[in-house]
DNA sequence: CAATAGTTTAGAACAGTTCTAAACAAATAA
DNA sequence: TTATTTGTTTAGAACTGTTCTAAACTATTG
């Protein structure tokens, strides 16, 4: 029973960190929560921490950062970098590109299928396409 | 005569200066010859830096930062953002894409009609497309 | 329950960048 | 020219986001 009851928000979520090799300790599962118990979201490191501390959550941000890079790494977050000064993570890990809003510092999500990539070169020789990105950066009208 | 003698490398850089409303100093002239002085470059602040210093121009690396900043504003150099740690500037300021290599953080250019991105959204009331950039992301093969 | 292996943490360290205030150089006025 | 004003450079301090460290802690395994 106590093995249950902090996973109450996210049944499976113990189950997809232990699929990535990550024990889910508190501290996993509460950030996944706020990750992903909300359709999809970009945050920064500072804005996760300080989002889990507002929510009671005792995380410490070297945990924060930790944390975003190995659910990174497993595949659960995508890393954007529109910024010069903080990068970004995004929550929705498909294919997909986004705006930027330079002055909010704001990113929305533009589904995957609707932009297409045309004409793009033979990479150099021994080099391979990991992927395209796509920032439509966006000023006040 | 001596008003000459600094500008041979360029002999219209100091115009260039002047008409974005920026003196034509020695250390801004200088820059600008390693710049702009052998086609199109991608650079780090701390790289121009250390080639500047290599070539005996005595610069400090705060000018560096002010002057990658204010050509930037002239408009005589893009930032482009790649890298969560580094900015890098681009000499070629005409509308292209880039190829980014990850493992060794290199940039290249790819020429401005060859990528065609279509299918993107109407930008959110109030805010118009200011730039669209797209980042070719490459691996070792 | 003990042993092991992985995790968290506070704080120090770090890298790139920006700021500061004083010295300096260029443009302008007299 | 020289004096004055205005813009520029600089060393170093300060700052910001991020990573590292080593010790305390927690989950898992035997």
């Amino acid at each position: 029973m106590p093995k249950r009851i902090r996973d109450k928000q996210a049944p499976d979520a113990s189950d997809r960190l232990r699929a990535a090799g990550l024990r889910p300790t508190r501290q996993r599962l509460e950030l996944a929560g706020l990750l992903f118990g909300m359709g999809d979201r970009h945050l920064t490191a500072e804005g996760l921490h300080a989002e889990a501390r507002a929510a009671g959550c005792k995380v410490s941000l070297a945990t924060v950062y930790n944390t975003l890079h190995q659910f990174t790494g497993a595949g659960l977050l995508r890393q954007v970098m529109v910024d010069a000064s903080r990068s970004h993570f995004d929550t929705n890990t498909g294919s997909h590109q986004h705006f930027y809003c330079e002055d909010e510092g704001r990113l929305i999500d533009i589904p995957g299928e609707a932009v297409a990539v045309s004409g793009v070169p033979k990479p150099p020789q021994g080099m391979a396409v990991d992927r395209v990105d796509v920032v439509i950066r966006l000023r006040r009208a």
